[in-house]
DNA sequence: AAGGCGGGGGT
DNA sequence: ACCCCAGCCTT
């Protein structure tokens, strides 16, 4: 039995049960697609229920506010997924009648459908026959087939993509598709996958070569930047103090507290430190440190430290960015992790 | 071609 | 501590 025929054997005994597999509505698809790039399937599939049941239809997608689409979007990160899906879903409303494209070539001009979610959801929804090629491809055709190149050169992506290509012609590309994926992320998994008991096992390169735990190849280590976020928590009658925050950095468009920013460790005793917070909060402004957390994200690590403020006054018109609303329509905003803990934990009750 | 963009889980 | 996850966009 070839390749194909044993991972769709295998993925017809092992495959899970997941909700966007018995649909063949683009728009659940897509739903699903998007919300699973770079996520497990664990953790998206609380979102793909809360979003479906919001949003039944691409139309009422169209319809929804930027802060609505983000808040149900809160916890998941990379918020630019949700951002482009509000821009797409009309788009989808314009120029495609409220039809979702189902078609290779449509769907890869739509904003946030890339190579892979154009292949995923055009095989899914219309058996397009485009292979996907995710991490989990990735890995089981380095691993099976020998491929020593590395994922992400461009020659590298130049040959997986061609060899993914190749091997699903003749195939059912729904169903291929599905299966793959779901034999990389099930059996041949990035760390101790599952050899002993494995199908493939008698003609997978990686294993006849002890080369299981070092293919696929990948380049490129990443550097982590630090940061330093000072935030200031200012709530009088009622009311807190908030900003937006701005495109070109994490978290945008969410909502967090006023910041001051530095890129070392900050002496809070020391005078341009205090200077800062004057400047912003008036001379008589008393800082009392509250809480500080060492938030991980895959490229920063962010040192955030809670102040509370006292004796604040804001010139609005000189800080335009920072807004006072009211502490419930604050709760409802949409805000980064941190800042949501940090809520539940020191401003709920 | 390289870097930015979250949060969580596995080893 | 490091890697990976149903990747995509911008520069």
């Amino acid at each position: 039995m070839n390749f194909q025929n044993e991972i769709v054997k295998w993925y017809k005994i092992n495959k899970r049960e997941l909700p966007w597999r018995n649909t063949t509505d683009a728009y659940v698809i897509w739903l699903s697609e998007i919300i699973l790039q770079q996520t497990r399937v664990e953790q998206g599939l609380p979102y793909f229920n809360k979003f479906l049941a919001h949003f039944p239809t691409v139309k009422s997608f169209a319809d929804a506010t930027e802060n609505q689409v983000l808040k149900l979007w809160q916890g998941l990160g990379y918020y630019s997924r949700g951002r482009n899906m509000l821009f797409t879903a009309k788009q989808v409303m314009e120029i495609h009648n409220g039809i979702f494209p189902i078609q290779y070539e449509k769907l890869i001009q739509l904003k946030g459908i890339g190579e892979y979610t154009a292949a995923a959801i055009s095989s899914f929804s219309n058996n397009q026959s485009k292979a996907v090629l995710d991490g989990n491809v990735f890995r089981v055709l380095a691993r099976y087939f020998g491929v020593e190149e590395p994922i992400n050169s461009t020659t590298g992506k130049k040959v997986f993509s061609e060899l993914a290509q190749s091997l699903i012609e003749n195939q059912k590309p729904s169903v291929y598709n599905q299966a793959i994926m779901e034999f990389g992320a099930l059996q041949c998994k990035p760390k101790s996958p599952a050899c002993n008991i494995c199908p493939l096992q008698i003609n997978c390169y990686a294993f006849k070569h002890h080369k299981v735990d070092v293919l696929p190849i990948k380049l490129r280590k990443l550097k982590v930047r630090e940061r330093w976020f000072n935030y200031f928590v200012g709530i009088e009658n009622d009311h807190i103090l908030t900003k937006q925050r701005k495109p070109g950095d994490v978290w945008q468009h969410l909502y967090d507290f006023p910041l001051i920013e530095t890129d070392e460790k900050p002496d809070f005793e020391e005078k341009s430190f205090i200077e800062k917070v004057k400047n912003t909060f008036g001379k008589n402004v008393q800082i009392t440190p509250i809480l500080q957390k060492k938030h991980l994200l895959t490229h920063q690590i962010i040192y955030v430290q809670f102040f509370a403020l006292d004796n604040y006054i804001i010139n609005f018109n000189l800080h335009t960015d920072i807004k006072s609303v009211l502490l419930e329509d604050f709760e409802d905003l949409p805000h980064p992790k941190v800042i949501s803990d940090f809520i539940n934990l020191y401003i709920k009750n």
